[in-house]
DNA sequence: TGCCAGGCGACGC
DNA sequence: GCGTCGCATGGC
């Protein structure tokens, strides 16, 4: 893997399994957009960038020329995917999973914003998620240049009230966020505490939060903590679970279960047919 | 239009 | 412990 810079940004090269379409687009982040010309367009490090695939490998508009080391953490680098998907090919159900969408990364997310967009993901759809993280953003989140805003501290979320955020159109879940945002800012949950703790110990942690659960809690581990252990399992995973791999757990899937998970999950989404029960 | 969405908490048993 | 229910909102 390269990172170079030229007048254009930062210039990710050398990095196989690595296709920002399937990273972006597989239900792991709520603030990327693809544009007409096939940038991606949204917020990673508190930079509004601009990501692109070009001839030479993956092109970051936006970010700060000294951030090679943000992106190597923030797009998984520097993990060997090729020889974990190597591993799943000898499975007869899994293979077309990992076949599927071989470019995926379990992106590394900020752990608080990946706690709300995951609280605000339950019982819900991607667009209308999305929708909803925008406007928090926009709400009470600091611009940051390019039309983008930060998104918003525990404090600045802990310090509105349920009319604050009913712009929002959050529905039932804008009382989760307000206790989510009270319980970190106020040091009972402490997220870089949880995400070194062993599996059941973070989850229990985690779950001390009105409005998280068994599966945000797995969704917060793997996608804003780096938590490969962890295996969220949502009504579509149930499904995939039940038709294509009957019987199997989380534990089947091994030390990177979490990264099985989402070649299985975006395999499922996208093939609706092969996890229709009968 | 009615069903569904990367679930969860409350409640009854 | 486990099953069921309602939940706000809007995408399709």
């Amino acid at each position: 893997m390269d990172i170079t810079y030229n007048k254009n940004g930062m210039l990710i090269s050398a990095v196989s399994e690595f296709n920002l379409d399937q990273t972006l687009d597989c239900g792991q982040c709520f603030r990327f957009d693809k544009a007409d010309d096939g940038s991606w367009r949204g917020v990673a490090g508190g930079c509004a960038i601009v990501a692109r695939s070009t001839a030479g490998g993956i092109l970051i508009e936006g970010a700060a020329s000294d951030d090679g080391e943000f992106f190597k953490r923030y797009f998984d680098l520097e993990r060997d995917y090729a020889a974990i998907r190597k591993s799943y090919l000898a499975h007869p159900a899994l293979a077309p999973c990992a076949e599927f969408a071989p470019g995926i990364r379990i992106l590394r997310q900020d752990a608080w914003e990946t706690l709300i967009s995951f609280i605000i993901s339950q019982n819900n759809n991607i667009k209308r998620i999305k929708g909803i993280v925008s406007r928090l953003c926009a709400l009470l989140g600091e611009p940051i240049g390019g039309g983008e805003y930060a998104f918003p501290s525990a404090g600045v979320i802990a310090a509105a009230n349920e009319d604050d955020l009913a712009p929002l159109r959050a529905g039932w879940r804008a009382g989760y966020i307000l206790d989510a945002a009270r319980r970190v800012h106020g040091g009972e949950v402490v997220l870089d505490d949880i995400a070194r703790l062993p599996l059941d110990e973070a989850q229990a942690a985690l779950r001390v939060i009105h409005g998280v659960g068994p599966k945000v809690a797995d969704c917060v581990l793997l996608f804003g903590m780096g938590r490969t252990d962890a295996f969220p399992m949502d009504v579509w995973m149930k499904r995939a679970m039940a038709t294509m791999f009957p019987g199997n757990t989380a534990a089947d899937f091994g030390e990177y279960a979490g990264i099985a998970q989402q070649y299985i999950f975006h395999y499922a989404r996208m093939n609706p047919e092969m996890c229709k029960t009968l």
